[in-house]
DNA sequence: CTATATTAGTAACACGCGTTAGTAACACGT
DNA sequence: ACGTGTTACTAACGCGTGTTACTAATATAG
């Protein structure tokens, strides 16, 4: 394998110092007396011999992993159909980068939730963790609670005592379906990004009925469907939606990936969009306005998401107390051309 | 912070022995011998105190960090848009899972490769890593190399001695291309995923041009463009194109998300897919079948990738040699409508 | 010229674990 | 009774680092 290993020890040999000046050099130690000579030297000497200190040593003995962990419970087929991972991935790597601190990711299946990350924190291999939709039933949580192991949410858990960043999901699903019906649509169905023990999922369908409420709209139930992540769903849902009494005139699907494929539906089954059919997705993924039509959607601040997360958690493992419990991010409405009162041109925004 | 660590220490005093017995019956190591009843009774402490060894501690005596690392080297934009990500990563925790081995993600900006993921390396953080994406000008590579450092490549490098994983961009190419020839199309265009110096772009664009040959078609290079992984690439290039003779009858889109973007560009200038311009696109993202209309384009086994990747990888670290210095996966063409030669349902395949 | 403070550096411990070499107890064959 | 195995364990070292307590040398003050 590896040819030989550069220790400390070696560039204090080669600087003619002791081991300890080299580690006092090296970190920069405050209120300590080195002379310049002596402090060039060994720099000099260690950039010679190429010397990285050794992780797992240091980890040992201060403590800390120098790495977060990104945990997602997601089942594999969420996963490889969550159109939002890269730029989370990206965001955080990114804000992690500043601290010198590394992304160490994770899936844990539902089944066995419990063990997979719980070991990652009791083995001391992160210094921190950020969950990915977080669930109810997750019981190594509470763990983590009692513990006090710095930990952030994305997407947010009730009565328990998280930090937690996450979308506004409620007043994002108000502004899209406010949009429909300040376009004249009565007849509004929604699907569904998930199922609703899923919190983003449950808070956008109670934007979608608060706005209704709002408007005098009555709520039927036989327009709500429950996508679940991929578009197979919403085309499944969007089908069996369009064979039943009564057809909406327009739909907001909490979910670009899942809109697709209720559009694929809504197109098989002969309608036209908008002008059967308005759509109003959710997330604006990057295809979302290359679709035709573009569609008009709910921007999610993705990489704001994820920079926000790491700040609290970087705050969270120095020890200081992030000023808020919850940061809640707001969205913005795109509109293209899917909700029939879009612009002309798809190459905008 | 955390309450009290639990040590080795800690389980021996409850059970009553020594902490090298405790290390042995928990390791099981072999040829060793220690009475059930002890091993019982160390078991049964371990758990109770609910025992887990530091992952530090071990990593340095055992110099194993039960870690590997995924070093993506596209720069950010990249990232976001690549469609493969999710199921790549989503393969190689699973694989990982299986050696108890956890994944550590790291994005190196082109500009600072050296260092960046040099480092990892050179702390012993990782134990090996996959490189997705290489690049001819990364000077760390060749550090890696001389380290005899356990290294997979997602992708190739002539000239180099690195095991490597990739698709066999060549002849899915020609797969596809040859499948517009078979049509009828002597005008083909070709929109690449992104600039030829990734060979992946190269070998691709090499399967389109060969395969014209075969066929006594002649290469016109206005008919080519070069796409840059992001759906604003595809249609900048196909709305270029379409402005000058000759007009093409069907294009080869060597990436789905490129395509997409070219699709809307299509459209947009009032073309009909497959009607005026066929379309057959690269990648099979989850979407494209739900596309409208659903598109014709060549899967890649992303997932089967990722899973031989570590595969490989885990080979190395454990010493042996792997049999092959490249693995070549073969792909597949998914026929749907965008060729105008499909099947007639959306939901298929 | 002696007492004290400052400068420049080091020896030695601890972190938690895997592992090698060694020991004590006991059984067995002669 | 005595050597030889075998069983069941343990003492002690080393991995590479950060850090605390200490020392030796020099400067400063009284």
């Amino acid at each position: 394998m590896s040819a030989k290993r550069i220790t400390s020890s070696d560039v204090a040999k080669q600087a003619g110092v002791s081991r300890t000046t080299v580690s006092l050099v090296l970190n920069d130690v405050e209120g300590i007396q080195i002379s310049d000579e002596t402090r060039s030297r060994v720099i000099r000497a260690a950039k010679q011999l190429g010397y990285v200190p050794d992780a797992a040593a240091q980890a040992l003995v201060s403590r800390k992993a120098q790495s977060i962990g990104l945990i997602l419970t997601r089942n594999p087929h969420h996963i490889s159909s969550d159109a939002f991972l890269n730029q989370i991935l990206d965001g955080l790597i990114t804000a992690a980068h500043e601290h010198s601190i590394r992304l160490l990711i994770d899936i844990v299946e539902v089944e066995h939730q419990q063990k997979a990350y719980l070991e990652l924190v009791r083995a001391n291999r992160i210094d921190g963790l950020i969950l990915s939709g977080p669930r109810f039933d997750d019981e190594a949580l509470l763990s983590l609670q009692a513990d006090q192991f710095p930990t952030v949410l994305m997407g947010q858990l009730p009565d328990t005592d998280f930090f937690s960043v996450d979308i506004d999901n409620f007043s994002a699903a108000q502004q899209a379906v406010e949009h429909l019906v300040k376009l004249g649509h009565e007849k509004i169905a929604c699907i569904t990004n998930a199922a609703l023990s899923y919190t983003a999922a449950a808070d956008r369908m109670s934007g979608y009925r608060e706005t209704l409420a709002t408007h005098d709209i009555p709520y039927d139930e036989a327009l709500v469907r429950y996508g679940d992540f991929n578009p197979e769903s919403g085309y499944q849902q969007m089908k069996d939606m369009l064979l039943q009494e009564p057809l909406p005139s327009a739909v907001f699907v909490a979910s670009d990936v899942v809109a697709i494929g209720a559009k694929a539906a809504i197109v098989e089954a002969g309608f036209n969009i908008p002008g059967d059919v308005a759509m109003v997705g959710f997330d604006d993924i990057p295809l979302a306005r290359y679709l035709d039509p573009p569609l008009t959607t709910v921007r999610l601040p993705a990489s704001e998401l994820a920079t926000r997360a790491s700040q609290v958690l970087i705050q969270l493992i120095q020890g200081k107390k992030p000023k808020k419990k919850l940061v809640l991010l707001d969205s913005q409405l795109v509109v293209r051309r899917s909700c029939g009162a879009g612009m002309p041109s798809a190459g905008q925004s």
